[in-house]
RNA sequence: GGGCGAUUAGCUCAGCUGGUCAGAGCAUCUCGUUUACACCGAGAGGGUCAUAGGUUCGAAUCCUAUAUCGCCCACCA
């Protein structure tokens, strides 16, 4: 018996909608192969992306939100399309910020990492991420995500890290990956080192002081420095000019004196040195500054470290400077200066600065031993496949970013100075000290370096790749390294990592996947990496397409973030106009390339859409008599009209779909259901049948011809509007008019 | 400093390989309470497609400049 359909569609029932494709299990695409073939049809190629994890210890915002509607949209038309489709889902344990937000929740308490000790902040971040895990969760499922869960994936899974660090071995191996001593970004509020791209440059006001340096065996003559961070002189080394500068010309060679520091640094020559820029003379600080390190190695000056990790000042430099920051050092330099009449002036400039990613604190270049991973020969088989077209890249603008990124990329540190990460998993005979030393001074043994740095040695300087420490021999003293991997060098693997390695039997069948979608920010952090290192591991492009989705923006255009506390949580919108409304939204204006400024009307425009939807069926079933039910739903279909128009349409928006412009798929879905068969079939149908008593032949012709045509939009439409439209399908399930859930249904052919 | 992209109705933007391409949604205005839906229906207004040249039978669509805006990359001390 039919009841009577609400009104208008309540889109609080999309949380019982959602439990019923979950109880489906045919997320699983290895049910959905067994299904397809049980049913009769065709089993086409699986369809794989591995999702983008989020961050585990936060909430989805409304970017993560997009990215899965979009990921959604694909996955849902592969699977009613004959393909198996796996979106494989995630939880990143996001190292660096991870580890500062559970910090501070700790001292919130009262509590403080180091005593805490390694181990239980391990376990205790561990706890957090998995707790918070669910809020995530719960958000993907609540736009609708049609993921596995029962393959879910957090990125510290020891089954993950396993596959890892098999990486980290071949690459070690094959000279890939090595230790380093160089000038590295390291952020004194992370405390650790940090990759280049997980830098940015902002303008900031700083100042521009000019130092006289005076020259030796000369009275009163000086040579003239400007620098923009002054505190560095304590650890100047050289002095350079450009050899064809004429003003400076006689003073290479010789020597100046460095003041306070009181030291006698040399005047060199380079070509790379601007003689337009400040006084033409450089300052060399080969411990502090990129440029001045690559001078000091071409030179052989020798590297004073005067600053350090913690950006204090620090080393061989007079007793009253150390321990201050390097802004109070700067200062108290120009006031010392200026008395001993050196200081020639300062300029109040504005310059680009470098910061950290994360939380937006200066940089401060040190000298550090770092992991590096050498990516040059990865990245250029990356650009191999991408001009051979084998990875293609949604808008093309971004491809050719991407390709200027690999054409220039530079060694990857790798390691960071954490330990909330899979750990690096290295163990050192007689420490980590004594194998970069090692290192630095080839040629050299254990001997040479206890009578040169007079520290005696504890092992024989060699290096052990494993999780496990090493049998001990001789007394020898094993060290862990300390240090964490980057993120990104775990998810970098994810499109393998997480269908078990290439010796997995998810891989097998699941890999390459087809494609990947994120927003364009992270584009050089992690597809850029996932190529590379998928065609590293296994010998092929982990997925051919890079979509990138439009940045979701607060209404004014500017970026949400929860600073300025104009951020909407998706929740707000799930409330207001559900999930079905949202994504709709995201199709049309969260295009590849764009900025979509959240727009509130736009939403509820598709509100009106869904409802649209709801209602439409509503009363064409309503207008099918109880009495009549049995023979529609027996009804055979034939060619007409309206059905050939409808295969067309079905046609266009494959297309749309196979060529990634949802805002058109989405655009010909909604003008299609409302202006054609709302406003114009069941118009023509209302009108055809008005005086027909119940049964007669033409209202079972009628109304089976337009319940076929429903179907069919029903089935086109619920890759954008899932929840709504697999609602109707339930009801016509309930009336034995449809079977089944619409999730799983096969679309028309065209 | 280098690279990329944008500039189309009041707003946010579509417009794929040049020829019904001058569009959509929202907003505005008029009319309509017809037994699916007012989260509705019927209709209307509104743009020399940034500017200047060029290619072409024909350009919003291709080329070249110019202007404005945005993003990314970058060791100018």
């Amino acid at each position: 018996m039919k009841e009577e359909l609400p009104k208008s569609y309540n889109s609080d029932v999309e949380v019982e909608i959602y439990s019923l494709w979950e109880g489906s299990g045919l997320s699983n695409p290895d049910n959905m192969a067994k299904y397809l073939k049980e049913a009769g049809y065709d089993v086409k190629k699986p369809f794989t992306i591995t999702l983008p994890p989020p961050n585990a210890n936060g909430n989805l915002h409304l970017g993560h939100v997009c990215g899965y509607s979009f990921h959604d949209v694909m996955g849902r038309y592969m699977r009613m399309t004959g393909h198996p489709t796996l979106l494989l889902p995630g939880k990143d344990h996001a190292g660096i910020q991870t580890e500062s937000v559970f910090t501070k929740i700790l001292e919130k308490e009262g509590k403080s990492k180091s005593e805490m000790g390694r181990e239980e902040f391990f376990r205790r971040s561990y706890e957090f991420c998995t707790e918070n895990a669910k809020n995530a969760r719960e958000q993907e499922k609540r736009i609708g995500l049609s993921a596995d869960y029962s393959r879910e994936f957090f990125t510290l899974d020891p089954r993950l890290t396993k596959i890892v660090y098999e990486t980290f071995y071949k690459m070690f191996e094959e000279g890939l990956v090595y230790r380093d001593k160089r000038i590295i970004n390291q952020c004194p509020n992370c405390h650790t080192a940090l990759a280049d791209v997980d830098t940015e440059h902002e303008e900031r006001r700083g100042i521009f002081a000019y130092i006289k340096y005076p020259i030796v065996g000369k009275d009163k003559e000086y040579i003239t420095v400007a620098t923009t961070r002054p505190e560095t002189m304590l650890g100047d080394t050289a002095v350079a000019v450009n050899p064809n500068d004429e003003r400076y010309k006689d003073l290479v060679g010789k020597k100046v004196i460095l003041p306070i520091a009181n030291r006698e640094i040399p005047v060199i020559a380079d070509e790379s040195i601007d003689m337009e820029l400040g006084t033409g003379a450089l300052k060399v600080t080969p411990a502090h500054s990129p440029i001045d390190f690559e001078l000091g190695k071409r030179y052989g000056l020798e590297v004073r470290n005067v600053i350090n990790e913690n950006a204090k000042m620090e080393g061989d430099i007079p007793e009253r400077f150390k321990g201050m920051g390097t802004i109070e050092c700067s200062k108290a330099l120009c006031e010392e200066l200026e008395k001993e009449g050196l200081l020639e002036k300062i300029e109040n400039i504005k310059h680009d600065v470098m910061i950290c990613e994360r939380c937006k604190t200066l940089i401060e270049p040190i000298i550090s031993n770092q992991w590096y991973l050498d990516v040059k020969p990865l990245a250029d088989k990356a650009l191999e496949e991408i001009r051979k077209g084998n990875i293609k890249v949604i808008p093309i603008g971004q491809q050719k970013a991407l390709e200027h990124f690999y054409e220039n990329i530079e060694p990857w540190c790798i390691s960071r100075q954490l330990w909330w990460g899979q750990r690096i998993p290295v163990w050192y005979s007689g420490g980590k000290k004594l194998y970069d030393w090692l290192q630095e001074n080839e040629g050299k043994g254990v001997d040479d370096y206890e009578n040169e740095t007079g520290e005696e040695a504890t092992g024989t300087g060699k290096i052990h790749l494993g999780e496990e420490q090493p049998n001990v021999e001789n007394n020898e003293i094993w060290e862990q390294d300390e240090d964490v991997f980057d993120t990104w060098f775990s998810s970098g693997q994810w499109p393998f990592s997480t269908l078990g390695g290439p010796e997995g039997e998810d891989f097998k069948k699941y890999y390459p996947t087809q494609v990947m979608t994120h927003a364009r920010d992270i584009l050089f952090w992690w597809s850029a990496r996932m190529i590379m290192m998928g065609i590293y591991k296994t010998g092929e492009v982990p997925y051919n397409t890079v979509f990138l989705t439009g940045m979701i923006l607060a209404a004014d255009g500017s970026k949400m973030s929860k600073s300025k506390g104009n951020g909407v949580e998706p929740k707000e919108i799930f409330e207001k106009y559900g999930a079905d409304s949202l994504r709709m939204w995201y199709y049309s204006d969260a295009l590849p390339g764009s900025n979509a400024p959240l727009r509130e009307e736009k939403i509820k425009g598709n509100r009106n859409f869904v409802n649209k939807i709801w209602n439409a069926s509503r009363f064409i079933v309503m207008n099918i008599d109880d009495k009549e039910m049995g023979e529609i739903s027996n009804f055979k279909i034939t060619e007409s009209e309206r059905i050939n128009i409808t295969k067309d349409h079905i046609g266009k928006v494959s297309r749309y779909m196979e060529k990634y412009q949802f805002n058109l798929g989405a655009e010909a879905i909604r003008e299609f259901f409302w202006h054609q068969l709302c406003d114009v079939w069941i118009e023509e149908i209302k009108n055809d049948i008005k005086d027909e008593g119940i049964g007669s032949e033409k209202r079972i012709k009628s109304l089976s011809e337009l319940l076929y045509i429903l179907k069919e939009n029903l089935k086109i439409m619920h890759p954008f509007v899932p929840f709504v439209t697999e609602a109707v399908w339930q009801e016509l399930v309930k009336l034995g008019l449809a079977d089944g859930i619409l999730m799983s249904q096969q679309m028309m052919s065209h």
